[in-house]
DNA sequence: CAGTCTCGTGCAAACGCATGCAGTGAGGGA
DNA sequence: TCCCTCACTGCATGCGTTTGCACGAGACTG
């Protein structure tokens, strides 16, 4: 086993007959070289395969250049897309994207934040994920610029990127309301979730501005498996809704697999479904939901624009929430 | 803005009434530590929120105890997946996955590879995408081990974790067959790619053994226009097949999605249809789609298992491919 | 031609930690 | 009592960079 040893500044500086700072310069974008030396370096390394070491460089200037992203799951579509673009967004500014999965329970999170600050990270984004405020705080002190992804703490400043939900709702309802339905029903997320929470209020102003009450309502908390629980619920009876607000696609989808497959029903003749998000499969025909898109390209923009400022130093506050749009389908 | 000044391990040690060592022995496991002296140092930590910064240790011992994880997309539910087991997995050992999106483009992941290595990264595992023997030198000389994930070189002895692909088609091609279909067609995946190359042989076995040929075949690259493309021309003709083994499910729903709703096809009546992968939404009732099962967790528990060796400097070689299982839906 | 500026370069000091080495003290056996 | 052993601790060095500072050489200016 022919163990290569790692190459250093130290060895393109001696073969291009130079110091390390020069080599060091080169490789900084900005310093002063001169043209001839630049090129001798450049060939030195090039001979010898050289590429400055970013762990050193973090070191010495406290800059990492990467980021923690916090995911709990990814099965709802919502997020490897997030997840795409944040890094590809990122990448395009010279960082990279430390993932760290937590599961829902909260202080799985707090154990997870302090793992990733021992990486000495330049930012962190929380997405979907609740973030106790002491340990907003433990980030802020030391130094750790956060930005919640699509999802807000109402107490402190923190800085958060969200869409218009409280709008989203309000067009749901007002959706289904054009629709001539009357009894119409929400399937909720994850109460501890500000997005749920503000789709929701939206959701009931407009069944209100409409004269209209929620008329069923059950929890999914997000997950799958119990939306369609929910779903069972709330249609295995014949004084059932003639439409439904679920609170994202991804419950949306097993909500509709249980209403055609399970009761029998027809979306949207018996029942019309109207969800949240905009995932890629929700425009696939077997589906064909009808929604409230989240930009997610305007969302990830905007977040890493935010926490980019905040690095370099910028006091930022948070961005107004994102606008969203109703894209109807074959469901409502 | 208070600026809070980084606490290093020399603050520790000074309020412990130490010296840096011992700090740094007390958070390095199996040194030589007298409790009394742990204990101070402990409470004075907890005291000023210390944790060890992994980037200068990392410096030291050469471990950054960071993996890189090259992808090219993830649109495919097969990905996600695969990222969130290996990410569980990885943390398990005290590990890190730092993201990598790479598009197709082989010249690109050359680009993205050099990128990784300059983050020190102890290993690399490269999912869906093709590495050139060139760079996989590369990666040798920097001492980074490799391991392809799903994907496998056909030259050089790289460490590779696939599934029996050859087996999985082979078992569509019986299960097809077994159904009395005999005009049988193909949409393929991306042809560059070792997966779809063994898929076909054995698909293309099970076809031989019965006496049969290919009736159709078209490629979809793996990716969803495409395959929708390929329904198309595959279908659009009174002289079509009765049966069709897509090449991964993700193309699977797309082809679905044309037969029933563009053509008007009913499945399975009309044609049957298996996928590959059984990633989560193939259960859906809307699709239920027929499927060989890669097993992912066994997959990624493989591919740690043997990245981790070979840091832990075992030279290892690939191990057999991992079985596959034929799941029997509504689609065929 | 002297003075001033600018540009390019090398030196050396950090960054925060791990670790070999030597030194301290306590305990135990003879 | 003396010496050896052993567990523990501190000192100092090094990991691969970046960067402030000083210095030398030209290039300009008047």
């Amino acid at each position: 086993m022919t163990t290569t040893r790692k190459i250093t500044s130290l060895d393109v500086a001696k073969r291009a007959g130079v110091s390390r700072s020069a080599v060091s310069r080169v490789f900084t974008p900005g310093a002063s070289v001169s043209e001839r030396t630049a090129s001798k370096v450049r060939e030195a390394a090039n001979a010898l395969g050289y590429r400055p070491n970013v762990l050193a460089r973090a070191m010495l200037t406290g800059k990492s250049k990467i980021i923690g992203l916090v995911v709990a799951y990814l099965d709802n579509h919502f997020y490897p897309t997030v997840l795409e673009l944040l890094s590809e967004a990122l990448e395009r500014e010279g960082y990279h994207v430390l993932v760290f999965m937590a599961a829902h329970s909260a202080d799985d999170v707090e154990d997870v934040v302090s793992q990733i600050l021992d990486y000495q990270v330049d930012g962190l984004i929380l997405a979907s994920v609740s973030l106790s405020s002491d340990l907003a705080n433990r980030c802020r002190a030391s130094g750790v610029p956060v930005v919640l992804f699509n999802r807000k703490l109402e107490a402190e400043g923190e800085l958060a990127v969200v869409s218009d939900n409280r709008m989203g709702g309000r067009l749901a309802a007002e959706h289904l309301i054009s629709l001539g339905r009357t009894r119409i029903g929400h399937i909720a997320g994850w109460e501890g979730a500000s997005t749920q929470r503000d789709r929701e209020a939206g959701f009931m102003e407009g069944l209100r501005a409409a004269g209209l009450g929620l008329f069923a309502r059950e929890v999914g908390d997000y997950r799958l498996p119990r939306a369609k629980e929910a779903a069972r619920r709330m249609f295995d009876t014949p004084d059932r809704p003639d439409a439904v607000f679920v609170a994202n696609d991804y419950m949306a989808f097993g909500v509709m697999d249980v209403l055609r497959s399970e009761l029998g029903l027809r979306v949207p003749d018996d029942v019309a479904l109207i969800g949240f998000d905009d995932v890629p499969s929700a425009a696939w025909p077997a589906y064909s939901l009808t929604t409230i898109r989240q930009h997610a390209e305007a969302m990830v923009t905007t977040a890493v624009e935010a926490l980019l400022s905040e690095i370099g130093g910028t006091e930022v506050t948070s961005p107004a929430p994102l606008p969203v749009t109703l894209i109807r389908r074959g469901s409502a």
